[in-house]
DNA sequence: CATAATTTTCATTATTTACTGAAACTTCGA
DNA sequence: TCGAAGTTTCAGTAAATAATGAAAATTATG
């Protein structure tokens, strides 16, 4: 027995070292620690957590557990279950990649592209008539801006709406 | 001259607010907002500009604007130049969008996802033979990240070392 | 070389963002 | 319908990040 102990340690270990490494990421791309962190616990947990689980392996506050517990619903990179004579809430994480991808990408797109495409697009429409060369030169730049962000943003959709075997197909196309 | 007056100022106004925009949306994609204004005020300015200019168009403090300005220059997304006859250090923006793009998707990469790659590929190795659903589980999860990952970044390699009318046509053929 | 102009650094301060913990609220079962 | 179990909210606090401003360092010029 002592064999696998040790194994469960080092798993655990690895385990952890995951989570923490994930959070600390985490605040890289513009989400906070503790929602990376509950990401990472969840995408590598064998069965759903519930709430106290999460506050317990984060040694995290119950507000800060439920806030991105539902922060991650949201997104869709986790669901709520309902696990039978259970009266709390358990939650598991989306678990296929490609899933996870289109997921982010439609949310990076909400949050980053579309707010970018409305001011530049609105920039271009404000200056779109007035003459002089200061003025056809700021209306040219964020007319190319606008359309280039624009262009990225239809790609950004046709890509994650694609299912997983034909973006790969594509891909190896463009890598080969 | 009245006519002249209120198109340079509905150009002031709109360049004005797509600097304040540029700014506040520099903060939701993890960049400070005072980088991302000087990014949009050097994007449309028609000619080189001084700290001591981004300083006055941003009522920044004299710190603040050089910190970000050698900031991008790290980026690559400005770059340093001499105007003859001045002493002081002058500033112009890369306009060129498909050159932007991909200079924001290399530092991207190596700030976002070579951390996460090599997390996931370190906790792959360390799992990698130890037995039990739960040890294999983890292992396969994170394997699976790790690909997924080490792929979409070698994608964007690619993507990003291509000509911009590459791309373009590339694209298109995708979007059609 | 002296000094004036400019850049750079960095300790301090301000602002923003995240977290806590307890109270208010909701739901379910006896 | 009451109370226990669980969820949600939020005012207060802590932590992280950004900005200031002045002093130190560097660089150009007479």
């Amino acid at each position: 027995m002592k064999i696998m102990k040790v194994a469960e340690d080092s798993l655990k270990r690895s385990r952890d070292e995951f989570v923490a490494q994930w959070g600390a990421l985490g605040t890289q791309w513009g989400i906070n620690r503790t929602m990376a962190q509950i990401h990472a616990l969840l995408m590598t947990s064998p069965e759903p957590m519930c709430t106290d689980d999460v506050m317990a392996e984060l040694e995290a506050s119950r507000g800060n557990a439920h806030t991105n517990l539902k922060e991650l619903v949201n997104w869709g990179l986790i669901r709520m279950i309902v696990v039978k004579g259970e009266r709390r809430d358990f939650y598991e994480a989306e678990k296929d990649v490609w899933k996870m991808f289109t997921i982010i990408t439609r949310e990076r797109k909400r949050r980053e592209i579309e707010p970018a495409l409305e001011i530049l697009n609105r920039c271009a429409e404000e200056t779109k008539g007035i003459k002089g060369v200061e003025a056809e030169a700021f209306h040219n730049q964020v007319k190319q801006l606008g359309e280039f962000v624009g262009f990225a943003s239809k790609m950004s959709d046709k890509i994650s709406s694609m299912k997983h075997g034909l973006a790969l197909q594509l891909a190896t196309k463009i890598l080969g």
